[in-house]
RNA sequence: GCCGAUGUAGCUCAACGGUAGAGCACCUGAUUUGUAAUCAGGUGGUUGCGAGUUCGAUUCUCGCCAUCGGCUCCA
């Protein structure tokens, strides 16, 4: 074996001696920019011994990878520091995440928001004592005799999971952590990071296991872009939408019906008209809508597999013959009271079987707004984004095998046209494929999840696979937004279902007069418009497009002197068939724009005496954008060209 | 459901082991107003609910409910 290597670095080749640490190598650099090497492509430590050729990169400090280190270090960081200031705390696991890390330890008692001021002050002491970061390989078994003798039980649990012969474990100052790394090369590197909260979390995420406190934090390759970060956090703070609704007088929330909104009239308004919008796309893409029971025997949730499947997520209630009136399950197993429909494919297949179905009848798309129930754990409440009580732009379409890729592409070429007319330009998709619990064979499978794979090329859309992520009936395409806060929502979902129709025992006639099966698809493109809303509103900052505006025109009179004509013009407006309101209140002019602005109304009309002798307006525009006069007519002419959706 | 925090007027928030206060909103009056807050006065709270400790609880303790940050779950 040689003892020389040769590198290659920015297309240049040199040639060092076998055991050369990067960090010599890209001596070009200066060191407080570099965090750590990529060597084959792999990220290592700045310390990694060169032992065969190479072609080594740096890593700096602000690329994505070198983010990921600091961050990755500042959470071991971090927890050093815990394990000094609450000795007997073990630690589990504390990995990078979108905006920062988390670590989870095992404390005598959980961490609180007031132990994190303590926590990051000694994390700032430990930076300044500069501590080197070192990495050293033992075997598996020293690594357990080590961390066992340490009484880190969750490290040796980790490492008995690790299948190779050798762990590595990095060291700074007296701490040491399992890690497969890489870091950077000492405390002193990380200068901007900043403890965000504390949350309780499960042992390996399962509920049966330990809980844990976990302690959030962010990292970044200086101070600025720290700051840059927290102010766009109080950013998105300032547009969530249970702030925004409430400021806007859109919809509020109430103990009294945890989990659902009482709309109000301007929060009616957006809901109405994201309904009547997907009832033109309807018309043009021919569905029929329905509207079916919102209660039911549990019969029909027996027959569905909701009974089964579903039922801690469902309102019960008592059937009102029965002489006990109680929700006791019966003696099949099912309780013969009624229930409050979580979803409303069962029910449509009663619209299916209202008549006789021929293969001529079909696909036969089959439309709902209905009001949906489901018992969310009451943790998991969260403004509009997760409620209790919502309506969703749900439909089903009953089809033969030989439709099924058709209506799948017709889907995803709606779910595009309502996604570009509401200006969602990061929309991701996802095909999420056999569960563990399925029906049906793996053939069946791979042929439904390929004709939802297929559509989706024809439609010329990238996709991930989300593995075993599908419903058990049948794989899934999911749709994801992202808001404000990057948090992902996943809105649309289109799924395929060959176990409800069988359940029912739905049947078609096929050409040749015999009886065949359809094949259901379960789709809805908003998903709940409670959630849509939601998205929608942190999404614009309640600067809603015109058709959705609650209150599109707000007419501000300067004067008792001209409340007449401020009538007049609202008057106009609303036969017009605006949503236009008159502020004829005895306030000032400042007073009326500061709180239509705050009200997000598109257009404020300012009329006073010059405009009420010649019939005409002042027009101003959200946050002072123009501000002009026209003639009456000529505002009535600009307004009917705001563009509504079809 | 679990971990942690929080709950005071319609909203945003302050105070305190000795029966609560501000701003906004609301009401009344004055002002007649030109593009993000005119002035003055007034109404409004059994401090989330229930129990305990205490001479006395809104304050301390416990339970419940709800909310917030997470976890978990999500056909």
């Amino acid at each position: 074996m040689s003892s020389k290597v040769t590198v290659t670095l920015g297309g240049e080749s040199r040639v060092v001696p076998v055991g050369t640490i990067v960090r010599e190598v890209l001596d070009g650099i200066p060191s407080r920019e570099l965090v750590a090497a990529r060597v084959n492509g792999k990220v290592v430590d700045l310390t990694h011994k060169l032992e065969h050729d190479a072609s080594v990169e740096p890593v700096l400090a602000d690329s994505a990878e070198g983010l990921e280190t600091i961050r990755h270090s500042t959470a071991h960081l971090m927890a050093m520091a815990v394990q000094s200031l609450y000795p007997g705390t073990q630690v589990t696991i504390g990995p990078v995440i979108e905006d920062g890390f988390f670590y989870d330890f095992a404390p005598a008692a959980p961490f609180t928001v007031e132990d994190l001021p303590k926590i990051e002050a000694r994390m700032r002491e430990l930076v300044k004592a500069d501590h080197k970061i070192q990495r050293s390989e033992v075997s598996r078994e020293d690594a357990i005799r080590k961390f066992s003798a340490m009484g880190e039980k969750y490290k040796v649990e980790i490492i008995q999971g690790i299948p190779d012969d050798h762990v590595s474990i990095y060291t700074q100052g007296d701490w040491l952590d399992l890690c497969r790394g890489p870091h950077v090369p000492s405390t002193r590197y990380l200068k901007a990071f900043k403890l965000t909260s504390v949350a309780g979390a499960y042992w390996r995420g399962d509920e049966h296991n330990a809980m844990l406190s976990r302690i959030y934090g962010t990292a970044f390759a200086s101070k600025e872009a720290l700051e840059e970060h927290l102010k766009l956090v109080e950013l998105a703070r300032q547009r969530d939408h249970r702030k925004l609704g409430r400021e806007m007088g859109l919809y509020i929330f109430d103990p009294i019906s945890p989990g659902s909104p009482f709309y109000l009239p301007k929060g009616v308004i957006i809901f109405n008209a994201l309904v009547d919008y997907m009832r033109r796309l309807y018309r043009r893409y021919g569905y029929d809508e329905v509207v079916t029971p919102l209660i039911f025997k549990n019969e029909l949730f027996n027959t569905s597999g909701h009974w089964e499947n579903f039922r801690e997520n469902m309102f019960l209630s008592p059937d009102p013959d029965s002489e006990t009136n109680t929700i006791d399950t019966g003696p099949d197993g099912w309780h013969h009271g009624y229930g409050l429909k979580p979803m409303n494919c069962p029910g449509h297949t009663f619209v299916y079987r209202a008549e006789k179905r021929s293969y001529r009848d079909l696909p036969l798309r089959i439309a709902e707004f209905s009001r949906l129930h489901r018992a969310e754990r009451s943790g998991t409440l969260h403004g509009l984004m997760r409620v209790r009580a919502m309506s969703q732009d749900d439909a089903h379409i009953f089809c033969r095998e030989d439709q099924i890729e058709d209506e799948i592409a017709l889907n995803l070429q709606m779910v595009r046209d309502v996604y570009g007319a509401l200006g969602f330009e990061r929309v991701e998709f996802k095909l999420a494929t056999m569960p563990e619990h399925h029906l049906g064979t793996a053939e069946q499978w791979q042929m439904a999840e390929g004709k939802l794979g297929n559509a989706m090329k024809r439609n010329e859309i990238a996709y991930e696979i989300n593995p075993k992520e599908g419903a058990f009936y049948g794989p899934k395409i999911e749709i994801y937004v992202s808001d404000a806060l990057k948090r992902k929502w996943q809105v649309a979902t289109i799924q395929l279902d060959s176990n409800m129709p069988e359940r029912f025992d739905l049947t078609y006639t096929n050409s040749a007069g015999a009886e065949e099966r359809p094949v259901m698809i379960h789709r809805a493109i908003l998903g709940s418009l409670e959630r849509f809303i939601g998205v929608l509103i942190e999404h614009t900052g309640g600067v809603l497009p015109f058709w959705l505006a609650p209150e599109q025109v707000r007419v501000l009179s300067l004067s008792e002197k001209v409340e007449d004509y401020a009538g007049e013009v609202t008057g106009l407006l609303r036969r017009e068939g605006l949503r236009a309101h008159g502020d004829i209140r005895n306030e000032k002019l400042g007073f009326k724009v500061r709180e239509a602005e705050l009200a997000k109304v598109p257009y404020m009309i300012v009329v006073g005496e010059r405009e009420a002798a010649d019939r005409s307006v002042s027009v101003r525009l959200l946050r002072g954008e123009k501000s002009n006069a026209m003639p009456l007519a000529a505002l009535v002419e600009l307004l009917k060209k705001e563009p509504i959706p079809a």
